[in-house]
DNA sequence: CCGTATCCATTCCGATACTG
DNA sequence: CAGTATCGGAATGGATACGG
């Protein structure tokens, strides 16, 4: 019986982001969540996607605690998904997939949107991998050291 | 007919690179490739995937050259597999799953793989997300802004 | 040692119909 | 509007066998 082997117990911290938000939907649903997205129908006309496999999800976003369900603002009978602190700490992980893309994924002059700062309304700082003290690092400076 | 929906024509760079490395096993496999794997073998038995899985990722991968493919360091008549620019450009994204791992999906006191920085055997810089003059920013003091 | 090919179960996902 | 239920096709993935 094959049976689909996951990374819950790895040791390693990437496997186990990569098992909980490595699909195609998670962190789309995330993104729209920081553009101030919170209602089903919203996140499921904005994305395209079938409303089972939206349904799904968002139960295992709330389960992860990456979302939350709170009991409608607006007085309404449904309630809202919001991201939590363990949700907004994806941010740097969309920032630098979405700076990974503009920088790769598209043609010279081809429209795509882009991040900018509220209040100077220019382009955010590249994400940088840095050592303690700030100096950056390319990736043959760093290594992976098990501890136990 | 249902045929699953892409986001390569997105507009959004965050699904464009969704779409490329959103699933379960290429960011591992690059992963692999920042610590020095290079062989078909090497990859298989250490994400313990099955091959057909991993000749079909790694074929992707080398299509989005991320990875390209050498003739053989050790005069051996098989090729290896390298990251290009492109694929190590994804440092940071790793370096952000990483961390938010570390944060988030570890117990106390579990044993988890650390990055150091090779010269000083320290933890790297946490990545913050920051505008142009280098002001940590939070989720809600940025904004997406669509360009033509 | 490096893969490709095939088989089969599981999962993903879109489409649609349906309920409150 | 906010989902749940179900269907069928497509993709994923493990196991195994096979060929260079």
């Amino acid at each position: 019986m094959p049976k689909r082997l996951t990374h819950e117990g790895a040791e390693c911290p990437v496997a186990r982001a990569v098992d909980v938000i490595g699909d195609r939907w998670s962190l789309l649903i995330v993104r729209d969540a920081f553009d101030g997205i919170s209602r089903f129908s919203e996140f499921q006309r904005n994305l395209g996607l079938a409303k089972n496999i939206l349904s799904s999800r968002l139960r295992e976003l709330v389960a992860h605690e990456i979302l939350e369900v709170l009991p409608a603002a607006d007085g309404s009978a449904y309630h809202e998904y919001a991201l939590t602190q363990k949700g907004r700490d994806l941010f740097a992980i969309l920032v630098s997939l979405r700076q990974w893309g503009e920088g790769h994924l598209f043609d010279e002059a081809e429209p795509h949107s882009v991040l900018l700062d509220v209040k100077t309304k220019r382009p955010l700082r590249k994400l940088e991998v840095a050592d303690a003290a700030g100096r950056i690092l390319e990736p043959s400076e760093a290594f992976v050291r098990k501890v136990d």
